[in-house]
Formats: structure tokens, sequence, C-alpha cells
DNA sequence: CCGGATCCCCAGGGATACTG
DNA sequence: CAGTATCCCTGGGGATCCGG
């Protein structure tokens, strides 16, 4: 990217990380780790593989990416964040709490995966009651897995499915996502879709972090 | 700019702030207030007119900024951020963090203002003494000037000259701003060119957040 | 099949000039 | 002052091809 040539900590974090899916790649390897190639163009999907290639290249440049050779077993390269590329993740955070507000409309050709239906709890809910006993929540959405472990006033998540979940949430990804950010709830999900068995008490203990969303109802 | 097509909040928060300058804009609008079109322009050194121009537009259309016609006596059009756009604020606080490393460096053709030098205090200092009285700094650096106003626990800034500061630095943006983020130490920062007149001992009270350089530091 | 490199095409950005 | 119009050119999107 062209430098914004200003002395300005924004325009500098821009000419470094200002670039189309940049700023993806980086939540691509914070959310899954360390990344091969293909697994990267997968979880991108439209990225054309030239400008996967001249990123990778880019960010490694910057130091925010490091490759490196697996063993020999595997003999493929691994892409992963350095420091510097972890100490993005406020940005991420920030960036996707306040596009929260655009989960609302679901178009039909949107890709999604399971990792974007597993940092969403993870990152903008709260445990609200820490003294709870642990509790696991499993998430279906649009063939997607993802399962939610409360406790300790942890909230921790994971793709995939859970052994024996103590509550399944099964419904459109804009369903299942919009009651766990407290952009819905439970009985207007179920109207629209979401499928409930289990504990749906356990849902009281998931407090979203409502920041952006709270104050736009204030108005 | 073309949608990523991914139901992410992550992808749809870039969909609407990810283009070129964009963020830039609002970084402007949220430091001076409402503003002209002119005063844009000479706020972004090097954005195209008619880049600005289409951005004004595509950002009203998204309801991050309105326009409303001043009254009478002005006669000209403001722009100003709406709620929406204010919450864009920790976006640009995480984002100006984590370029603060990349300060460390300034190329002869960088741009500079005012406003730059005023919002790193802001944004990234503490007051370390809340019970102390109030005490002003005077920043100067490359011509442009603000103002640090520290008290109750409270750091905030202006642009410009206060009547009668408690501290006054001059030197280099690099050094003045390295100074108070924290980069650099005040023996370190006299040496490449910072003046200092009146009580240094108030410099102990501004408290860097430190985040990702401390972090940086123990590796 | 993985990890790219190469090529072509077009949308979007940059610079300048011009207008109400 | 507040934009619009124009031209040029870079950089992104998409497909295909190639070496390991």
């Amino acid at each position: 990217m062209r430098s914004y040539g200003q002395y300005c900590s924004i325009a500098r974090a821009l000419d470094v990380v200002g670039d189309r899916w940049t700023l993806l790649i980086v939540r691509e390897l914070l959310m899954r780790g360390p990344c091969r190639f293909t697994d990267l163009k997968n979880g991108l999907p439209g990225i054309a593989a030239n400008l996967l290639s001249g990123r990778l290249k880019e960010l490694e440049d910057a130091a925010l990416i490091s490759r490196e050779d697996a063993p020999p077993p595997i003999a493929t390269t691994l892409y992963s964040l350095t420091e510097n590329g972890l100490a993005l993740e406020p940005v991420l955070k920030a960036l996707g709490l306040w596009g929260l507000q655009y989960m609302a409309v679901e178009r039909p050709d949107d890709a999604f995966q399971a990792q974007w239906l597993a940092y969403a709890p993870a990152w903008f809910t709260t445990d609200a009651d820490p003294d709870a006993p642990p509790a696991v929540i499993q998430l279906v959405a649009s063939g997607e897995q993802a399962v939610i472990e409360i406790g300790e006033g942890q909230v921790r998540t994971r793709t995939g499915r859970a052994a024996d979940p103590d509550l399944v949430l099964d419904g459109p990804p804009r369903v299942v996502l919009g009651l766990l950010t407290g952009m819905i709830d439970i009985s207007g999900a179920t109207q629209i879709g979401l499928t409930v068995s289990g504990r749906p008490d356990l849902l009281t203990r998931l407090r979203p972090i409502v920041e952006d969303q709270a104050a736009a109802r204030r108005t």
C-alpha cells in the first residue's frame, strides 16, 4: 500500500495493515493458529492466490507473521503470527464489536465458517455467574459447529462438537449469533428458526458486551 | 469497496470502513469536530478532492456522518460524525496504540499536524497522581502547538497555546511524542533535540499506556 | 495435491483542471 | 469554497499454468 505520509500512529498502522485482505489474514491466523497456504486460502473465500501470496510476503517483511518449515513428516510451510502480529487482537476485537450491528442482515451468498461462530461469544460475552459450575453449549449453524465452555468467569470457545453439551442451539447463523450477542431474545429467536434443546437457562449466564448497541438504543 | 461476502462482523466492519482514507476521515472528524470540506482536505494531506467527495457520500449513506447546512451567517455545509461514527473511537484507539511502534522513524516528507500531537497524550497516557493539583503542559513540535491539561485523574488535550503553562516541551515530533508515550526518557530526549522549560517533574504524572511496547520489551 | 507464479482485465485511486 | 470532470495508472480479481 502506498504510504499516507503522515506522522500519526493511526496512519502509520494503516500503512502496514490497511491493505485489502490484510486484517482478515491476521484474523484467520489469530483464530486458527498456524496455517498452511491452502488453509488460509480456504478460510478467506474470494481471495486470489497471487494476492494471498503477496500479502504473506509483505506481512513477513513487516514482521507480523513468520513462516516455518514444519518438521519432516508434514513437510509443508506453516504461517503463524509473531508477537507483534498477535498484538493486533485489540484492533480486531474493536472492529468486530463495531461490526456486530451489520450482522442483522445476512445475504444468501455470504460465506460462513465455524471459526466466525466461535469468536463472537469468546470475545463479546462474559460469564455473568462466575461461581456457578462449568457448562458447555453446543452451537450449530449452517452446518458449522462450535462449542462454548463457560466456567470460572471465563467464556472459552472452539470449533467442533462437544461430547455431552448442557445446551444445544441450532439455527441460521443470524439467529444463533444474534441471540448470543444480545440482539435477539430467545423467544424471538425460536420464532425465526432457532432450535433449543437442553437447559436454556444457561443463556442468562452469557452476558453480551453490548457497548455500542446499548448506546444506539439510548438514542 | 467490494464486499468480502463473509458473514463475520470483522469482515462486515471492513466492508464499511475498510476503504483507503475512510478511517482517516473519521479520525479527522473525531479529533476536530464538525468540519467543512476544505478543513477535511487540509487535514488529510494527499487525498484527492474527488476521492474525499466520494468517501463523504459513502459515509453519509452508511450513516456514519451527517451533513448539515450551517446557519445563515456561515452559509456552508458541515460534516460531523453520527453516534455510529463516534462509536469507531475504540477502533482508532486500538489502531493508534498498535501503530505507536512505527513512530520511531520519522521521514522528512511526513506531514504533521497539531491534532496528531494532541490525541496521543489524551488517548495513551493517564494521570498517575489524581490527587495532585491541576497542571498545564505546552507542546511545540515542528511549529505545531498543543496543550495538555492534567487534573482530577484526567488527561485532556487541545491544539493551540496555553496562557501560563507549568511546563513547555519543544522539539522534533518524534522526540516530543516519544517522550510522552514512554518510548524515550527525558535525558535521552534532551540529547536529541528536546528543549524543556518549567517543571519537568510533571512528566512523572503522565503515565504512558505501554501495553504492546511492554509486551515487545518482554521478548 | 500443495504452493505458488504468470497473464489479462477492469475497478478504484491519484493528480490536475475546471465549474457553480 | 465546495465540489465535479477527466485522464492515467496502479493494484485487485479471476483464471490458468507450473514446479515440487
